[in-house]
DNA sequence: TACGATAGAGAACGGTCGTTCTCAATGCAA
DNA sequence: TTGCATTGAGAACGACCGTTCTCTATCGTA
């Protein structure tokens, strides 16, 4: 038998692709099974329902965005390119084979309704998101509203994206974004 | 028995409310049915399946989105100041009891993958807004890359206030809209 | 080698959904 | 009034889903 973190990694991992390609409730428990390998039995011994592996990928894909996020600003030398550095993050995304835009903004809109824990969880990965950008702004010495300002061009590019399934909006968001941060910091 | 019209209006209306409040895959046809007060069999004479019936709730939120848009362009004096009366209509929407993000931007999340139809529909509404937007920027004189950046700001401003569930991403977005507008006259 | 615990495969169960069908009631034509 | 077409209400049907259960095979241990 394969270890359980490894098994619990396999059937998110694998949960994870399905229901961002499909939407969750356009994919049941077999085909989580079919990809992970994994038997369901197991499966349900790891998570105790649907609802709580969804909790775990989104869990996943909020560590992913972090990571993607931190890596970005860190190739970044001034506060601004940090600010700027988000929307080099999304267009790399937008790029990818496989982007259908943001996994939270995604499952709020397919389940919110039924799964209160889902509405807390997306909202508070968009309020972390608006905090790491307050904190960016504040130290780049500029006013505060700019950070809600940059924070909705990022929510913007990714619907507008995923929606035309172009990546442009990227780097257009980017160029907005740069015009908006010259003018707070004049 | 109720005229075809009149029924297809309260058919369309009452799963237009259902279908935006809880998601179209958690609403049935019975719900659908109880709401509009008229019986399946009438239902399924009007719409061959609910995936028609989700095209004409789509339909309907298109004309609502256009005449929202045209009304309170209408009131606006200049050009650039038609262009910020999409911002005062996304202000007046969030701030209704009901507002849950955009239809579209939930209805592609949740069906684009067994329902081309929708992709269809939704990305035609999106690059219809565009559109709009781009003819506004060329009246005004301002150079093209502008109207997407509008059109980011606008999509942006519906998922924020989705999520954080309050109607403060309007005003956001409509200053950021001025300062970019401002930006791309000088 | 014999045995008991455990795992996987998939059948089974209860529920729901989209769609169709039944049947009694209604309204209209002659 | 009689007969017929049509309607609404809701039962019925077939399919699918989340979850649990059964059964067989396997593996570690003595």
């Amino acid at each position: 038998m394969i270890d359980d973190t490894v098994a619990r990694t396999q059937v998110v991992e694998a949960a994870d692709q399905l229901f961002y390609a499909h939407g969750v409730q356009a994919v049941g428990m077999d085909a989580v099974r079919t990809a992970a390998g994994v038997s369901l039995k197991r499966i349900y011994s790891l998570f105790p329902s649907k609802d709580a592996l969804v909790a775990a990928v989104l869990e996943r894909r909020r560590a992913q965005w972090n990571a993607g996020i931190a890596a970005s600003a860190a190739r970044a030398a001034t506060v601004r390119e940090k600010i700027l550095a988000v929307f080099d993050f999304l267009d790399a995304w937008f790029r990818e084979a496989d982007f259908n835009g943001c996994a939270f903004i995604n499952a709020y809109g397919e389940l919110h309704d039924g799964n209160p824990d889902v509405t807390r969880t997306v909202r508070e990965q968009k309020a972390a998101f608006q905090r790491y950008v307050a904190d960016l702004v504040r130290d780049a010495g500029a006013p505060e509203p700019l950070a809600a300002q940059i924070a909705i061009l990022a929510e913007g590019a990714q619907t507008t994206a995923a929606i035309a399934g172009t990546p442009e909006a990227a780097g257009q968001a980017r160029a907005a974004a740069e015009v908006l941060i010259d003018a707070a910091l004049a």
